[in-house]
DNA sequence: AAATAAGCGGGGAGCCTCTCCCCGTTTAAC
DNA sequence: GTTAAACGGGGAGAGGCTCCCCGCTTATTT
């Protein structure tokens, strides 16, 4: 009778324990890591060996795979948005802005997105949405202004910098090349030279927003 | 006694029926299709369904799951080097040569030989070896000569084209998107504009052979 | 056209891996 | 110090894939 409010007796949410909450976000860590390196499908079991817990634990926390991978490429959006912000900020050129933005997502691993569209997840989730939205604005930021500037050619839309890059960063399955990463960042850097202006070529097609590629990638065979 | 030899009464390997070599033919297109879209590890008995065979034969022909992935990894690149020889031979220009080397081997998947390289089959069978020292050769030509007409930067080699287009046109998991093809396409536009000499920006590291990445893509962790 | 044997297909046993739950123990919170 | 939430590890259960067996089909040979 100390301190219940009036009609919660024991709807009290007392607020996680501490571990529990360092065990969530180690376990989100772990799965990143082990989901770049294998894929999405990787075992439960193994995750919680790599996050350092049990596997009821990581059962505890995501029911359902979905959950996880969910959660995982919240967590990667979140990054990168913010990476695509700092750079807008940092960078007084604005085609330096997305040159760096572009490396920089590039080490974050944002290639590894690619095999998690396998459909094992809710494409239309209410977080993912608003993640989505976040990084399409200031992706879309950067490109707007290089473009304004002249800087980048404007037959380009937010959708083929950010499938490009994804493609171009996106991990070899069982492979832990030492010099992978040294590639990787040469075919950014070709690739960036392909999107300066003025436009050495014409491209088939037409941009493409995120919401295209959304809406596109989910017909399966 | 009519027609054998002398010191061969059973030893005579009459050739393959007629419609065991058909068979033959037929599975290997059927993996490569299977391959393309769902990896190198979809199971046998759907390459045998997909195939129109049972899966005994497809176990004859292929006792070990090596066998058919290297066949597969082997026609693939017969098919791309013979693509490369004619766009070499039938091109005037020695970068139009190469853009329509690069498209056409988008259209021959060959994106989908990354996930072969998952460690399930022997990178140094002899073999594989001729099959990778012809293509290198067909689009080693390529591009020096492009380089030597000054139209391609000198800064890249065999292996960075070889990976990024790979990379560029790796199929999505799990899906069929009808419109990816057309974005793979501007894609690979796009980077080659970015090979184009003069060269926009200097790239860090060193040109690659595919000798190069053969020997560094199998350090696994 | 008949004989022959190589090749074929489909069904199913066996195995292995992954999922998911149970319950005794630990540990943070109060 | 007490309480209950959270933990961990072991193992049962299920599902899917591999691979073999054996009666039948069909290309080849004479």
């Amino acid at each position: 009778m100390t301190s219940t409010p009036d009609t919660a007796p024991v709807r009290r949410v007392p607020r996680p324990r501490a571990d529990a909450l360092r065990n969530r976000e180690r376990i989100v860590t772990a799965a990143r890591e082990m989901f770049v390196e294998f894929g999405p499908q990787v075992p439960y079991d193994e995750v919680a060996r790599r996050a350092g817990v049990g596997n009821a634990t990581l059962y505890r926390n995501f029911p359902e795979r979905a959950d996880l991978v969910r959660e995982v490429v919240l967590s990667l959006m979140a990054r990168v948005t913010e990476l695509a912000e700092r750079a807008a900020e940092e960078e007084a050129d604005t085609f330096a802005a997305l040159r760096r933005f572009t490396h920089a997502a590039a080490d974050e691993r944002i290639g590894a997105l690619c095999p998690m569209l396998d459909g094992a997840f809710d494409k239309d989730h209410p977080d993912l949405t608003v993640e989505r939205e976040r990084l399409e604005e200031a992706v879309q930021g950067l490109v707007e202004r290089a473009q304004h500037a002249g800087r980048l050619r404007s037959d380009i839309g937010v959708g083929d910098l950010m499938v490009a890059v994804s493609q171009l960063t996106r991990p070899l399955p069982g492979t832990a090349c030492v010099n992978f990463d040294q590639f990787v960042h040469r075919h950014l850097q070709l690739f960036l030279d392909g999107l300066e202006a003025p436009a050495r070529s014409e491209l088939p097609g037409t941009a493409a927003t995120l919401e295209d590629l959304r809406r596109d990638s989910c017909r399966r065979s």
